[in-house]
DNA sequence: AGCCTTTGACCAGCG
DNA sequence: TCGCTGGTCAAAGGC
């Protein structure tokens, strides 16, 4: 089995060589085969331009690819579906489209990615793709790196440099990345041979942006829980990096402590720069600010309430509200007009809940799952703590954002709130998320991002109706209805009765 | 049917 | 008071 370090190895590798040639890209798949395919979904307006530009291929076609990959992923979903029907039967069930696709997207042992997530956090970081593979203009750019340069000096500081890579001008627009990351913000490896980024997003449903982000937020919350667990260094440089920004390509490079990170003027604030400026009133009006930069889909789910021009700037923003009731959390996108590139991501107030969970009936999961159903069974949840900041300390320093520890346990009772695991706002600030579908503007819901590197162990009984759920509590199947941006099945609660709208 | 996005209007704070 | 700006509301329409 390929550690997740041979694959990325391989992926350099690749990369470079296909950088060479002009950063041009070749779609693995015949042609004659995507045009057969139906009707064309999901590709932003973005990476259609890339893939007009790198891959010398228009975007109509690229389309055709995707939605081939969203056939994939269909089939793939389906394969679930049977899984689910066929209890365990089918744990080494092929995905007979997804090789016929030619798309080599190799899944390792998810164990052995965790463990080596765990240790080597650090490399997932290095998915950060720099523009110089973006786009063509960029191939005359004197400042514009190489991507080989880029991810070799993110690979040399994991966290600092994959945010930084952010930062310096680097848009995070993902064009092609070694790591996909699944519905629950697993990382999977993808073979270099590979490089059809449609493949990507159509078979997970998440786009290169979304796993770019989700991997580099990943790395770089594991990097805060090191520094956690290594007892809380106050290095506003790696304070940072939980502050993640998508910078304007335009954007001249600084520090990202420098560019990003502002005093933090309350317990319970994280600040950007531009709250900087409006400080002394959100100081007043919010005793619970949270503000927090980082990818755009942060595992929650939310409905956008409002856009605005944002006239200096040249860019829009748009309002965010969590879907959940009684959620007040809430966040602003800015993204640039021109480019449609987000800018900027700014949480404000916090999820009373937790991340809405993307179940994956997946053998590893399943098995884990029906081990142990309670233990572990929450880790996606990640209340983030604040350091009590140090009067000492610079103002510059934000107050660091932790991450709980996975292994905290979720009480087993029979709350009333139906094992949802409502929490206080003393315990929940909005957290940077996991998993991302930064569709330009857009932002969808996914799962979430911001997890724990530990992978969070999903508590399913698939081929069941019934089974305990990762909160504790037995939940019979009573119905179910797709809804937008909600797969999930209404469940009850076969004790008590709640109901879940998942 | 329900959820979502879009978008113009509205409101409040500030200089 | 006025204009600007940020933030929110809510109707309309799409999916």
């Amino acid at each position: 089995m390929p550690s997740l370090a041979s694959f990325k190895n391989l992926f350099i590798s690749s990369i470079e060589a296909e950088t060479k040639d002009e950063n041009r890209f070749t779609c693995t798949k015949p042609v004659s085969d995507i045009e057969n395919r139906p009707k064309p979904v999901l590709f932003s307006a973005n990476r259609k331009a890339f893939m007009a530009d790198d891959q010398g291929l228009k975007a109509p076609k690229e389309e055709r690819v995707t939605e081939e990959v969203e056939q994939i992923e269909e089939s793939e979903e389906e394969s679930e579906e049977d899984e689910e029907e066929g209890e365990e039967s089918e744990e080494e069930k092929p995905l007979p489209k997804l090789q016929e696709s030619s798309l080599t997207v190799s899944v390792p042992d998810r164990s052995s990615l965790e463990a080596e997530l765990r240790d080597q956090s650090s490399q997932s970081e290095t998915l950060v793709v720099p523009p110089s593979i973006r786009s063509s203009k960029n191939d005359h750019d004197p400042d514009c790196r190489t991507f080989s340069q880029l991810l070799a000096g993110a690979m040399a500081s994991p966290v600092a440099n994959s945010t930084a890579a952010f930062s310096d001008g680097l848009d995070v627009k993902p064009m092609i990345s070694t790591v996909h990351v699944d519905s629950s913000g697993f990382p999977m490896v993808c073979s270099p041979v590979s490089l059809d980024p449609a493949g990507f997003k159509g078979q997970f449903g998440m786009s290169h942006q979304e796993a770019l982000a989700s991997v580099t937020a990943q790395a770089a919350q594991a990097q805060v829980q090191k520094q956690l667990q290594a007892g809380f260094p106050s290095s506003s440089s790696e304070l940072s990096s939980t502050s993640l920004t998508q910078s304007m390509p335009s954007e001249p490079s600084s520090t990202p402590q420098e560019q990003k990170v502002s005093p933090v003027p309350k317990d319970t604030d994280v600040c950007t720069p531009e709250l900087d400026k409006q400080k002394s009133s959100d100081q007043k009006a919010k005793s619970t600010h949270v503000v927090m930069k980082a990818p755009s889909n942060d595992g929650y789910n939310w409905r956008k309430y409002g856009q605005k021009q944002v006239k200096s700037t040249e860019s829009s923003r748009s309002y965010y509200r969590c879907t959940y009731s009684d959620c007040h959390a809430k966040k602003k996108v800015e993204c640039c007009d021109h480019s449609g590139h987000v800018t900027e991501i700014i949480y404000k107030g916090r999820h009373n809940h937790d991340p809405p969970r993307k179940i994956r009936c997946t053998k590893a999961r399943k098995s884990a799952s029906a081990v142990e159903p309670d233990e572990d069974s929450e880790t996606i949840d990640l209340p983030v703590r604040k350091l009590e900041s140090d009067p000492s300390t610079p103002k510059k320093e934000l107050r660091e954002v932790t991450l709980s520890t996975p292994e905290k346990k979720r009480p087993i009772s029979s709350a009333s709130d139906g094992g949802a695991g409502l929490k206080t706002e003393e315990e929940h600030i909005d957290e940077p998320d996991a998993k991302r579908r930064i569709k330009d503007s857009d932002t969808e819901y996914s799962a979430p991002l911001f997890k724990t590197v530990k992978e969070p162990k999903i508590v399913v009984q698939a081929a069941s109706d019934v089974g305990i759920s990762g909160d504790g509590y037995r939940w019979r199947k009573y119905g179910q209805k797709m809804v937008k941006g909600n797969p999930y099945p209404s469940v009850m609660c076969s004790s008590c009765h709640h109901i879940i709208l998942a």
